[in-house]
DNA sequence: ACGGCTATTGCAACATTGTTGCGTTTTGCA
DNA sequence: TGCAAAACGCAACAATGTTGCAATAGCCGT
């Protein structure tokens, strides 16, 4: 924990969540990874990466959890996670419109941690079909 | 389907909900509500609930999902859901905040059909301890 | 390049959550 | 009261996530 590893299921997931313009789930994850290494490992690859900061985590509308890169990211400081996901209806890709900040304002009693904004309906991509 | 019962188990899920000032997952409820009935039945209890739009399903940033009753619920309109989440990270409660709304502009390749907003952090009564 | 410390892995077993099929019971309406 | 369909219980299954432990493999210092 104290000294963390490259290894080949860290650099695989790392990898293809990379390359993905939408979240990935660990079943989604698994399956492009597979040969690669175990299921357990991806769990526990997925919670290590999110931890160090290199990737993080988004609920999908229907409770499913997704991981995703995120461009703003910076790898030394946990990032704010003020910006919007849309969550398509049709497809089920999640994808992070990261331009898209948040603002919101509660009574001082409530402490806020992050906000997590998602919107669902049908994205650019399953209008047009 | 078409026309809709009231049956012992769908009361006694429909008054937990009710009185409870956070939104409750299938495992609390069906632990609340114990001897009435089946497990099974809780679920379909909460997905005929949910489409005759008298309580809604609300994702905790976990991804448990909850169900709560909506104060600004018309029973008759399937409601905004543009309403705002407090998912307590101490406490795990999740509670609507209703008088928060949201109001977000995307491109309008995106089409909208609902919107989940959801703070992370800690509640009032958590804060104390 | 090597050796050792320990982070990481694989495997197996288990836990939780949600789904489906089917025969039986119960509700609401005529 | 009787009947059609909604709702139920039970059992079996499926998917997802967790834990323990022994084996393996990165990384650091020499």
């Amino acid at each position: 924990m104290s000294n963390p590893r490259n290894t080949k299921a860290k650099q695989a997931v790392l990898n293809e969540i990379a390359n993905s313009s939408f979240a990935l789930s660990q079943p989604e994850l698994f399956e492009r990874v597979k040969g690669t290494c175990d299921r357990v490992t991806v769990y526990r690859v997925l919670d290590r990466l999110v931890s160090e900061n290199k990737i993080h985590k988004i609920v999908n509308i229907d409770g499913t959890i997704n991981y995703a890169h995120c461009a703003s990211c910076d790898e030394s400081y946990a990032h704010a996670h003020d910006h919007l996901h849309f969550s398509c209806l049709k497809c089920k890709k999640i994808e992070c419109l990261e331009e898209q900040l948040i603002h919101v304002k509660l009574p001082d009693t409530y402490q806020i941690k992050e906000l997590f904004l998602t919107i669902s309906g049908i994205c650019p991509g399953c209008s047009l079909s």
